[in-house]
DNA sequence: CGCACCCCCTGCCGGC
DNA sequence: TGCCGGCAGGGGGTGC
């Protein structure tokens, strides 16, 4: 489900909701979830009584500040960040692993039918080093400059290299195969083909493709919810992702899917080169 | 280093 | 109707 513009639109919702609250009361049911680190009772305990400070987003993580320490979310797959204004309005259900009482009477629970996303705790100052994740898109430090260093330097082809978190982070299945149609560059190509002018296009492709998402609160295709329960609107805005078979809206050619790197991938045959 | 392949987990959808 | 394979927005591990 979720990718850059997606944890950005739920960051964005809980800001006004949880920082500057207390969380005083918080449990996690699923051990699953913290497999990075500590048991689900130890990071229950450590998250009781502390103040989110802020919210931040890395790349596809979360980062709740804590004062020293960061609540570090993830949401795999099929993660939710769920709020609800009163504990009784809270409804869990079987997929409902996790949920922060915080101050004020809200509840924000962590919901997850897969069971790929992750809630750990890291030391404020060492979460980017933890993570080890790359320069984030929309930041001014993603120059062509540093998208051609990382072309140049890989025998990858061009989609795979989008999708390592260690290099760009925060581009995921979707908005890579979006990024590239808009660059004209099929997902194939070897990274270190790319022309300057295409290293170019691709920049402004990925930022411009992120920002539309965002601005349309998501990609919906399946469960993506905001946490107030809304849906986003850019799945119909999508120009190939899980279109194929349907004509190219600038050439009419059918888009085609094929698996690169265990994804499946869209492009135009005609358009992208 | 790249990458093919496997795993984790659950639900849905289409074909037979 | 029921079963089975394929597929799904995530990441991590192994071995060549």
């Amino acid at each position: 489900m979720p990718e850059l513009p997606e944890v950005e639109v739920i960051r964005q919702a809980l800001v006004p909701r949880v920082v500057g609250r207390q969380i005083e009361a918080a449990r996690i049911c699923e051990p699953r979830l913290t497999r990075r680190g500590g048991t689900p009772q130890e990071i229950g305990s450590a998250l009781a009584g502390r103040t989110v400070a802020a919210v931040r987003r890395r790349g596809k993580y979360f980062l709740f500040d804590l004062g020293g320490e960061s609540l570090i979310v993830h949401l795999g797959m099929t993660g939710q960040l769920l709020w609800w204004n009163t504990r009784e309005e809270f409804r869990p259900d079987m997929h409902t692993h996790a949920h922060l009482c915080v101050s004020g009477g809200g509840v924000l629970s962590f919901r997850d039918v897969r069971k790929f996303g992750q809630m750990f705790l890291l030391p404020t100052a060492a979460v980017d080093r933890t993570l080890g994740i790359g320069v984030e898109p929309l930041d001014d430090g993603f120059t062509a400059e540093v998208l051609r260093r990382f072309c140049r330097a890989s025998g990858a082809r061009i989609k795979p290299l989008l999708l390592d978190q260690r290099k760009v982070a925060g581009i995921g299945n979707i908005y890579a195969d979006e990024s590239l149609f808009r660059a004209g560059i099929r997902p194939t190509r070897r990274a270190s083909s790319l022309r300057p002018a295409e290293v170019q296009a691709l920049r402004r492709a990925i930022r411009a493709v992120l920002r539309a998402g965002i601005r349309h609160r998501g990609s919906s295709i399946s469960d993506f919810r905001d946490p107030c329960g809304e849906p986003g609107h850019f799945a119909p805005l999508h120009r190939v992702y899980h279109r194929h078979g349907e004509p190219c809206v600038t050439c009419r050619t059918p888009i085609r899917r094929i698996v690169l790197g265990q994804r499946g991938t869209h492009f135009c045959p005609t358009c992208q080169r």
